[in-house]
DNA sequence: GCTTGACCTGGAGTGCACTTCAGGGGCGAC
DNA sequence: GTCGCCCCTGAAGTGCACTCCAGGTCAAGC
């Protein structure tokens, strides 16, 4: 029987079996995962391939609800490859700018520790 | 009457009115927030300087918990400054490893959207 | 043939970080 | 003196992304 039990799926992609069935529950795949003849999921190379995809999209902020249309828009067919480069596109924008941000943020963070580490060494010296 | 009023603050933070009692009732804060004679909150200069540090640990996903933890440590006075430190440079290194991960996933983003983006040119190209 | 373990389903529950609401001042402008 | 506006409180509600549960099926091993 080929293809990955959930279980094998879950293990190869860093989530849970849960997850994997509320993904394909709630339309992040490009079809129902195949089953095998006592009805339990069978995840192909495909499958697998997409969801990777999927984690990366998330892992990077990308809402369930975008994810979700790109899913859509790439099941529909050829023909929309312009609304998922846009889509992709926006969304490689907002990581842009959040990383700017958190650059920036940790930056300041960075400078605090500094004055800890300083604070620190000073009172040791004393000692 | 010195100080900014809830509405000034929240503008000046970026954050609404709502958050900023939110985080006060949660324990975020240093202290109480002063209020007017009419019981109305009225922020200083060191509220303010305090409220963004929590903002920008929270921008970088520290997680409120954390934030008061580190808020209890201030606020109990000089002694725990190690403790402080740890604190902060495990939320760096957390902080570090999230941006490579992102930074990695979005290399991969970024590989597909180049995908589509020849695709489309080529098409272009042919009509 | 009975137990065990992995898997199935629909649905309820959880944790987080706010956000909204109901009901009630206080105060300056008209 | 009353209207509108900003503020107050405690408590309930929201949205998101899972996570857990009850009750059931099925194939393999003893």
């Amino acid at each position: 029987m080929p293809g990955l039990t959930i279980a094998e799926a879950a293990e190869t992609l860093g989530l849970t079996s849960d997850t994997l069935r509320y993904y394909e529950k709630d339309g992040l795949l490009l079809r129902p995962v195949p089953r095998s003849s006592s009805g339990h999921r069978r995840y192909a190379e495909d499958d697998v391939r997409w969801i990777v995809l999927v984690t990366r999209l998330r892992a990077t902020g990308m809402p369930i609800r975008d994810v979700r249309r790109y899913a859509d828009l790439v099941r529909s067919g050829d023909g929309n490859e312009l609304e998922r480069l846009e889509l992709l596109q926006a969304h490689r924008e907002r990581v842009l700018q959040q990383l700017a941000e958190v650059t920036s943020h940790l930056g300041a963070i960075d400078h605090k520790i500094g004055i800890y580490e300083d604070r620190l060494r000073r009172s040791r010296a004393i000692a």
